[in-house]
RNA sequence: GCUCGUUUCGGCUAGUGGAAAGCCUCUACUUUCUCAAAGUAAUAACGCCUGGUUCGAUUCCAGCAACGAGUACCA
């Protein structure tokens, strides 16, 4: 009789979301769905100084642009609400106050300062049962002290009461019994009086217990701290209902050491967030995989596979595939590389997917940035074209801007390689050969023109290369032929013409 | 420093007590009027460590090393 699995993806607002929390919060949705199960939107804001505004809203966008949808949170409710940390703090109090009953945590005043002092001190300092009696606190003040400093209202914290010298267990779903010794530990702040918050462990246990978590799936950064999260559990009474752990292994840099940052973005040229963000302070921008052309199911593809595999050769799954292929204990213990390359091939793969509609769609803004206005006929006809080649969406315009304006210039190199002495005489011709045609489909143009080359005795790729050159402006595109059935008679005569009269023959 | 974690081709990774597989990238070839794309082929790895268990270890164990994370009144 287990209860129906409730996981949480709980982000703190300090910023925009980082690709490797959009990984967390896709393994997690996976899970959930997979298991019939709820996902939950809790915004760890607990912390003040680090608050950004417009994080929160940034969060479920991405989200939601990339289908990883919430059963309750912050923007849906929920029945377990509220989902917002900061709009809780009377409940974590009351659970600050049972430890602090119960003996398991204590009041401490010391100040940072004196803290940092302490530090200075002795090295490897830490705040634990070897060090606490030299410090100013509830254990060693005395009832009077205590009380007349409350008195004061001077700012004080909530320590969790540790005991040394005991070994800590956490099974994690991914690595196994991870064990670790209590005197390692610190008497971790729990609530701070200054803001009437609490930190991140006090909140996160008791937010998960109260909203019925059952499995904990989170990055490795948390592993550290998972023992004190099971002592905590344990101190509440709450050790039955623990949910289960599974720390996630991190998003490396793709080249030399450490983890995925921002900088690694801006350094090799890639996004590192899902969505364009622009920081409020600063007003610098970042850029985000939907504004770089990627489409939502390939993103999710691509994080699924950087850290998970479904134990076969399939690369390509579905929001749908995934779902069903998904297992935690398929998640790889070591950190994975980024690999931006990959990233792209998962989009070319996916764009080669999708309608040409739905392209043409995505591909209209870039068009209208470059000052273009088209039927969305006309343009679907190109990208069917061209699709095959492309990577990302603006790459369209590379692959096809001459579908939309007559070149302005041509490729110098090109010209130097593909204009011979006899070319414009030659295209001149072609002209007439062209103009005669009443049928221009391309398999049309293409029989005419073949034969008029072979009747000529010209050489074909020498005619071709000049026409493509004419007609593109360089030395790439699709299929001739196709390229100027769609451009249509009228225009391919006149680029034709433009070039014979611009280019110039160089021996 | 201390604690915990990790270690298979350049990258992602599969797998195994006895021939190490797939995908991306790179290279070559093919198709073609070009560029791409596609197809084919090829290259390439078990931590150049030290011990142990074993007939045999990439696989199991110990040590070492490297890398990662944590070590806050941040999450």
């Amino acid at each position: 009789m287990s209860s129906k699995v409730r996981v949480r993806f709980a982000p703190s607002p300090t910023g925009p979301l980082h690709i490797g929390g959009v990984r967390t919060a896709l393994y997690n949705y996976l899970f959930a769905k997979q298991q019939g199960g709820d996902f939950i939107l809790r915004i760890e804001d607990t912390d003040s100084q680090r608050f950004v505004s417009g994080a929160e809203a940034y969060i479920v966008e991405a989200l939601t642009w990339l289908g990883i949808n919430f059963d309750e949170g912050t923007h849906v409710g929920g029945e377990y609400g509220p989902y917002r940390q900061s709009d809780r703090k009377e409940i974590y109090k009351k659970y600050v106050d049972i430890l602090l009953a119960s003996g398991s945590a204590y009041i401490a005043f010391d100040t940072p300062d004196e803290l940092e002092a302490k530090r200075n001190e002795i090295e490897n300092f830490q705040y634990d049962a070897s060090t606490r009696g030299q410090m100013k606190n509830s254990l060693t003040l005395t009832e009077q002290e205590l009380k007349s400093l409350l008195d004061t209202g001077i700012n004080y914290v909530v320590r969790f009461k540790i005991e040394p010298n005991e070994n800590i267990e956490v099974n994690d779903l991914i690595r196994g019994k991870v064990i670790i010794n209590s005197s390692e530990l610190d008497d971790k702040v729990l609530y701070k009086s200054a803001d009437s918050l609490p930190t991140y462990h006090l909140a996160n246990i008791v937010d998960d217990h109260l909203m019925k978590i059952t499995h904990v799936i989170r990055g490795e950064e948390w592993l550290p701290s998972a023992p004190l999260h099971v002592l905590l559990y344990r101190a509440f009474g709450w050790t039955d209902t623990m949910p289960k752990f599974s720390h996630l292994s991190l998003l490396l840099k793709p080249d030399g050491k450490g983890k995925l940052s921002k900088r690694d973005g801006d350094r090799l040229g890639f996004p590192v967030f899902p969505l364009q963000w622009t920081d409020p302070k600063t007003q610098e921008v970042s850029s985000g995989y939907r504004e770089s052309g990627y489409l939502p199911q390939a993103v999710n593809n691509f994080l699924a596979l950087l850290g998970w595999n479904p134990g076969n050769d399939q690369e390509i799954m579905s929001m749908d595939n995934l779902i069903e292929l998904f297992s935690i204990e398929r998640c790889s213990k070591s950190g994975a590389k980024f690999d931006y390359e990959k990233g792209k091939w998962f989009n070319h793969q996916y764009i080669q997917t999708q309608s040409d509609a739905l392209l043409a769609q995505l591909f209209t803004p870039y068009l209208n940035a470059s000052g273009v206005e088209a039927e969305a006929a006309y343009v679907e006809q190109v990208i069917g074209l061209v699709k095959e080649r492309v990577h990302l969406i603006p790459d369209f315009w590379d692959q096809s801007s001459f579908f939309f304006k007559a070149p302005e210039m041509y490729d110098e190199k090109t010209v130097k390689k593909r204009w011979k002495e006899d070319t414009s005489a030659q295209l001149g011709e072609l002209c007439g050969v062209l103009q005669a045609i009443t049928d221009f489909s391309s398999a049309n143009q293409e029989t005419i023109v073949k034969q008029w080359i072979e009747d000529k005795g010209y050489h074909l790729g020498n005619i071709m290369n000049a026409f493509r050159l004419a007609i593109v402006g360089e030395s790439k595109g699709p299929h001739m032929f196709d390229i100027t059935a769609t451009i249509g008679k009228v225009q391919t005569i006149s680029r034709l013409q433009t070039a014979i009269s611009t280019i110039q023959y160089q021996a």
